[in-house]
Order: structure tokens, then C-alpha cells, then sequence
DNA sequence: GCCTCCATGATCAAGATCGACATTGCCAAC
DNA sequence: GTTGGCAATGTCGATCTTGATCATGGAGGC
């Protein structure tokens, strides 16, 4: 699923059109971006959590090299996946 | 950030009535959902990726009993940041 | 707008997983 | 069709996850 799926499932089920529900997505994914970025966390109930978190980790690995890299700074985006989508079981 | 300021920065920024703009997040969410829950990987280019991953670790740890328990079956949902949200840099 | 409901957060421990770097190919986006 | 973001590879260590309970707050109802 890309964003123009997610575009045509919006259209489909609500009174927008094809252009608008392509804004509404680019949209919604900018006004997340910029909220992650400011720091600030994002809870949808029933959903997830997407919350920025700072890096600690101490350092990855180079492959060509084979060195030990240190991991400079960092924040990383961790997405609590909610209720619902815990809920998966496929065995 | 909530539910509630994500629909008001659509309404604020597209011609849609904040019930729509409701709607749009609650559908959004939905279908997201559907699709991950269906085993599909959401790529949103210059966002992120969603991508259902099947659980293999073994084993967690209860509290309260102090015993060590066995992490079932499972598919946890991983968020991968894209480059602008990998990009982040916070000193 | 306020109240109520129920999901979410934190915790402890152990073990598996993720992440970063660099390069190439593929596919999403325009 | 073109562009360039994203996946994969490999190593090593820190982070995350699971589970139950209490408290908080997101979210829906009146």
C-alpha cells in the first residue's frame, strides 16, 4: 500500500475528491513529520504512538571498512503500534 | 499531538469541515490498520514505512510473578522513519 | 464543554532485534 | 519516463518486547 492507495480508499468512502485526498495525505504526513521533529509525540487511540526518542546506542558497523563506527547523535521515531494492531495473530 | 490537532491542522489547511477532517483521520487510521493487519506494508516516500514483522524473540518477564514468561506467537508493526525523519538532529 | 470509559505508560528481566555505514537495484513519486 | 528514496548486506552492542496493575488521559457521549 502506497499513498495513492491510501488517496483512492479516502475518496471512495468520503465526499473529496481524488486531488484533495491526495492533500489530505501529503498533509497529514507533513503535520506529523513536523510534530516528530518539534519533539512532540503522536497518540491516536486505537492505533499507535509514534514518539521521537533519543539515541544512546553506542556504534554500529561499517561494512567495507569493518570498523567500528560511532553512532554521532540521533533521534529515532519508535511506533507503539496500539491496541488494534497488537491484536494481530497469524500463526 | 492528538487526534484532535491533526484534524484541525487538516480543517485549517484544506476546504473540509472539521467533522470531515474527523473522519478523514478516523478513515486514515482504519485503513492503515486493515492493510497492516492484512499483512500489508504501508511505504509513504519521505515518511516512513509501516512493515508487519513476524515475532520471533523467545521469552519476556512478569513482574508481579518475577517468572520468566514466553513471548507467544506474534507481529509486531515497525515503523522505519524516512530520510526526513531520519534526519532529525538534536544535540 | 464536561464526565466517564477504557486504552496507554511504567516497571523488571532476559533474550532477540535494530541500527548505522556504503553501494546497487528497485520502485514510489512526479 | 526520470529521479532518488528505500532495501539489503554484516557486525556488535544497546534497546525493545512481553506481562499485569494502577493511574493518567485520549476520546466519545450528553
Amino acid at each position: 500500500m502506497i499513498k495513492i492507495d491510501i488517496a483512492n480508499a479516502l475518496m471512495q468512502t468520503l465526499p473529496i475528491s481524488k486531488a484533495t485526498a491526495l492533500q489530505v495525505v501529503d498533509l497529514l504526513t507533513d503535520r506529523m513529520k513536523k510534530a516528530l521533529l518539534d519533539g512532540d509525540r503522536i497518540e491516536i487511540r486505537g492505533f499507535g504512538v509514534f514518539e521521537p526518542r533519543p539515541r544512546k546506542r553506542g556504534m554500529g558497523r561499517n561494512i567495507k571498512t569493518g570498523q567500528s563506527v560511532e553512532i554521532p547523535k540521533g533521534k529515532s521515531i519508535r511506533f507503539k503500534p496500539g491496541k488494534d494492531l497488537r491484536d494481530i495473530d497469524v500463526e
